[in-house]
DNA sequence: CTGAAAGCGCTTACAG
DNA sequence: CTGAAAGCGCTTACAG
């Protein structure tokens, strides 16, 4: 039984589109078999380039749109990447979203999204609903997801391919794109350094992230190469929260003796750090030097500016969304996954100076 | 031709599933005809509590999960919802993604995302292209996308049901989910009334965006009912942006004579105001109170937080979902669309007091 | 309350 | 270089 009415005459008449062409009323326009319609739109060699021109004419006469459920169910690719997170940030998650739909336009992928709570009882079932039923033809994970056993091995027993952004452990097991955050903090470190100072303050991250710990010993990295010892009571636990760096601040800030300069290990933090120094009086960046990290769009939206770290999110969605999608990560010698570091950019703005004492 | 193996036996054995179970695996394995197992997963009537039973337990045996492409390229549904936006700010968005998804879930639907830029010259073909491919259900828009009229026409002329969050004009063209601007901004004022100032600046927002007027009409609003005529020069041109709230600042707090208290269009100028103050050593809100709108993370991310409007974003966004997955957001009366406005939510932080002289 | 048949719009596997 | 046939896994429309 025909179920959809075709009103092609009516069309014409009305100006309106009611139903949409498909790959058999191109092939009639063309003139050819639909076989050969969809050598064309699929790129396949061995097809006459006047075949190829009269049936791109007629695709485009007819404003053509492949069906995208018809592609899936016939073929083994559904065009579609699904995004799975549990937003580490808001403004995080929306690079990652525009670098990777970015790339899946160039190949006619779409993103779906899939924001998951990390603790979440059912987050495996989340993740299985999602890749079965809509075939995703891959899969992309952020932090902390990205570092969940659970989700890896569901993927894993479905045959999903996917690829991790900035992971913090088994990199071996499946592809990733991410950066050096120890060289980074180092390179910071390297920063307040140079400027003069030798006293200064750590604010290290949520003790769950993986990055925490790279932060860290990239601090603690350059100041041994420059013979510093670093004072217990100049590191300071923080979440990662505005509040957590706040408190970390008044600590730092309490009394006389006190850093010239404080680098914490995220924004977040180093704007609780500079609120601390504000109530406190204590002016940034002449009497203290701020540093932060991440570069989040809050980075700019304090007074001073604050120094801190750059990472080319979207760029590395982007490459994340390239590997799902030439394949690559899904083909690759056991436990040699493909892996990418990008570089990292060092921000200097208005809250770190020389310091004054 | 069978183009996929099946390989039950094996899975058994190794206890890997290298395939999913369809809707014939499920029929067999319950003793129904596959039509029956449509009617059960489909909530249908008619179906036997009994067979309505086995029918489940064989599905639940298989770990089945329908292929959507197959239902999708069969019926008349895609289960898929398109959100098209242009970053109003990540936070905003994010929220927006949260909420839909979640009334997504309840019903078995996906979000797709379409990251677009307002000011794009192909931003129809963008538009068209996904809807046509992917057959989406629905689409929802946020501004300033969901005024652009390119977009509705194209939407339109395809068949595709959407729903405007916030939308500016021509509410009886579609169904929409909204606040009233007007009357939180009035909300603001006679906080700032009620706690004694009477000499108010006030930082206009985007002009190209409709909230900056009713805003703007609130405002004034509420000081006309307390009989104050409003200062020219205490109404300062803003851009939604934080160095455009700086600069408002500048102007507005140069000088003895000062407004008590500044009310800034949204939250990211209300933070330049701040930054204005600390630079000239004016306390906040001791000398100065300082009111936002929009309840931007960031508002709790200052020093002292922000008193600001909040608006249920989740709530709209799933609202939103909820018109176009239950179809009244395609068949209502001409011009008598589905709207639903919000409440508004002023939270009262530390940036505002009574004023001190 | 239940089912057999046809069809959705593509791709796959072959044949020529 | 091109095409006819079969099939993907569902829903629709109909019959009983």
């Amino acid at each position: 039984m025909r179920q959809s009415r075709r009103l092609w005459a009516a069309d014409l008449r009305t100006g309106t589109e009611l139903t949409t062409a498909t790959i058999t009323d191109v092939a009639r326009e063309a003139g050819v078999s639909i076989k050969t319609v969809s050598r064309v739109l699929n790129r396949e060699p061995n097809v006459r380039e006047e075949t190829r021109e009269a049936v791109l004419a007629a695709s485009r006469a007819l404003n053509y749109r492949p069906n995208l459920s018809a592609r899936s169910l016939a073929g083994s690719r559904s065009f579609l990447i699904g995004l799975f997170f549990d937003n580490p940030s808001p403004a995080y998650v929306s690079d990652v979203q525009r670098g990777a739909v970015s790339r899946c336009r160039e190949s006619g992928y779409h993103l779906t999204i899939e924001p998951v709570a990390a603790d979440a009882v059912d987050l495996e079932g989340v993740v299985e609903q999602a890749v079965s039923t809509l075939r995703l033809d891959g899969v992309i994970l952020t932090p902390p997801i990205c570092d969940d056993p659970r989700v890896l091995s569901v993927l894993e027993s479905v045959g999903a391919s996917y690829v991790r952004i900035a992971p913090d452990r088994e990199k071996g097991r499946a592809a990733w794109v991410g950066m050096d955050d120890r060289a980074a903090a180092q390179a910071m470190t390297d920063h307040l350094l140079d400027l003069g100072h030798v006293d200064i303050g750590f604010v290290k991250g949520h003790p769950d992230h993986g990055a925490s710990r790279l932060r860290q010993e990239g601090f603690l990295q350059a100041l041994a190469e420059r013979g510093i010892a670093p004072r217990d009571d100049r590191i300071v636990q923080g979440w990662f929260s505005f509040r957590s760096g706040f408190e970390a601040g008044e600590r730092l800030l309490a009394g006389a003796d006190r850093p010239t300069a404080i680098f914490a290990s995220n924004d977040d933090m180093a704007l609780g750090v500079m609120a601390s120094a504000t109530r406190r009086r204590i002016a940034v960046p002449e009497d203290l030097s701020v540093a932060g990290f991440d570069d989040t769009p809050a980075a700019r939206t304090v007074w001073p500016q604050l120094t801190t770290i750059g990472q080319p999110i979207l760029e590395m969605a982007a490459v994340a969304a390239d590997l799902l999608i030439t394949g690559e990560a899904r083909d690759f010698p056991a436990g040699h996954p493909p892996g990418r570091v990008f570089d990292f950019c060092l921000t200097v703005r208005d809250s770190t100076t020389r310091p004054s004492r």
